[in-house]
DNA sequence: TATGAATGAGGCTTCATTCAT
DNA sequence: AATGAATGAAGCCTCATTCAT
């Protein structure tokens, strides 16, 4: 830090590689599909392909680390629902808008998820942790009588993952995902007086 | 070698060959997953790759080409079902449930159906036969009063689409498909005193 | 002609097909370029490839065929600029005009035209034909000191074509070809006291 | 092996390897013809296609590091003749015979060169480079009252060009070349008291 | 004689990944 | 720790040409 100097990085350590890596990498991402190049990335990012490597052993691993540092903070989406003392009913709702708003923010990112699923890579620990999180919400709106007690967190994230993957497809018409994350929920939702 | 006899092919047996391509396709989309390579199928059909190409000029050709000659006789299917005297309801459910053992036939073929959906492939025009018979059934559906009358025939295309690719993540657990089937079906569904 | 039948060609003869053939053909070369694929050449005249080489063995052979039945009439040409009674240098000079137009029937020409010096093709009696006829007129132009005794038949022809090969690069600046062409002139002309 | 040596090239050489592909090309391009696959020159480099690829991004842009690297030095040529104190009408016509035998050195060089005159490749820049050189050397004849003033540089490269591209119908029988040019000097050179 | 299916070599190019420095 | 050159397998596709009918 005091002692910087030459050209290209500031001489400095991995640490701020890593994050201009990351960042060079979600722009790919964004703008050239999820399955650029990693060599590509490596050129845009002015590291050699090897310090891509190094640091992002997979393209799984350097995806969920995009996911992670630039992503929607679900962690945070949670803890803010959970604060807002909305209804149990209302806060799963709200869950699970955000999952798969998280689940959109690259075109193709339902793929790598569902892989994730079927095999360990390194987005399923975060994966887990979502579903985790779908359960808790779950927990609380069953508790309370607004979902079905046979359904399961894996079976919303998943449903979630698929409707967002389906809708992929038209993109034009948005309002398939809404119309299917709708048929969704009449099926975990009980009815209910006051909603 | 089963269907294929002498070393090189009579020509009036185009049609042999085509079937025989078709018939190794179909093995090498079951067995090396949909993306083998177009010149592993030659080579396996014993067809140099221009003859493939010359049969299926692209990929999605020859998948659909294997869909329409070795996967589940949809028409056939739906045919059966309307026969059968069932109610509406059973019919669109059991329909359904061919709609979904069709999409399953190759482990990802939902991904290219998906994509025929979004631009038109050589799959387009089997899938838009499939919505259409859908609609047929759900519109018998609609008229006794079994499904909702803001449900199309696409969303439940897609929807069951959906739920068969979200499936394949979970190999060991084939209940995941049929909750979220479920769960959409609670979607389209109207309450039903007799069922 | 009388008993004319069915679809496609007329029921009849070879000679109906070779010249349609070299119809087809010709509008290839013309839209396709010179190097357009047989198969496609095939195709467009609704024949089989085989059909296609029987007639035209090579590639050359098709060229050439095409250039005699559809190109500028040189033979023709020749004997009108004969039957003009202009001068002899008028004389050589139109034809050596009409010579560069032959060459430039289709882009591409002039490289096997130079082939057909180098080696023996279908193109190269043509080309033979094309520089004897140049030598007739220069040498009566010899005759009437209008030409230099030391230039030959073969070095105009091949000047000629060279400077339609070289103005093939400048698509955007005729004017080019004109500009070789007349310095070539300079190269056979004798001045003329009256020209 | 002469040049290389060890089994694995040692980073630092990727100028050695360059320079072995070069030479390796250079060969290419003289024994088997100025189209020889990108491939078969890898290979007889011992370099995968990537590095091929990688190092000359297209056929061109090898050809033209070829031709800069291997090919006569006209910049070097043009020095001399400048030095050489002779007249500005000899100096043309020994650049003129200069770039005549830059043009020779690939059979089949032609092609390419009078391609980077219609569109731009990798070859244009040289080739623009002639032409300006060409074109000095033209002003200095002009000025001297040896050439016309109404030729061009251009039209003597391109000139020079196309007799060179003639010539090379006829291996057997260089004179042709020169008659060509022959001829076109008489197009460009303005008689000369003391020529 | 016409057909058109089949051949199969071969061109181009790209990519994930490793390795020497 | 970073570099970036090198790898080499692999995919795609096309074409002139032959062959069985």
């Amino acid at each position: 830090m005091g002692s910087s100097d030459s050209g290209r990085q500031p001489r400095t350590d991995a640490q701020r590689n890593r994050a201009h890596i990351l960042e060079v990498a979600a722009k790919c991402f964004a703008e050239l599909g999820l399955d650029v190049s990693m060599n590509v990335i490596a050129k845009k990012a002015n590291v050699g392909p090897a310090t891509l490597y190094r640091n992002f052993p997979t393209r799984d691993a350097l995806l969920s680390a995009v996911l992670d540092d630039r992503g929607p903070d679900l962690t945070k989406e949670a803890a803010v629902i959970e604060a807002a003392e909305v209804g149990s009913r209302q806060a799963l709702e709200r869950w699970l808008v955000a999952v798969a708003a998280w689940m959109r923010v690259y075109e193709g990112l339902p793929e790598p998820l569902r892989t994730a699923q079927a095999e360990h890579t390194s987005l399923t620990p975060r994966c887990e942790d979502v579903i985790a999180t779908t359960d808790r919400f779950l927990t609380a709106a069953k508790r309370d009588g607004h979902a079905r007690a046979d359904v399961r967190g894996g079976d919303l994230y998943l449903g979630t993952l698929a409707a967002v993957w389906a809708a992929g497809a038209i993109s034009a018409d948005d309002a398939v995902e809404l119309r299917i994350r709708e048929m969704l929920r009449s099926g975990w939702a009980l009815a209910d007086s006051g909603d």
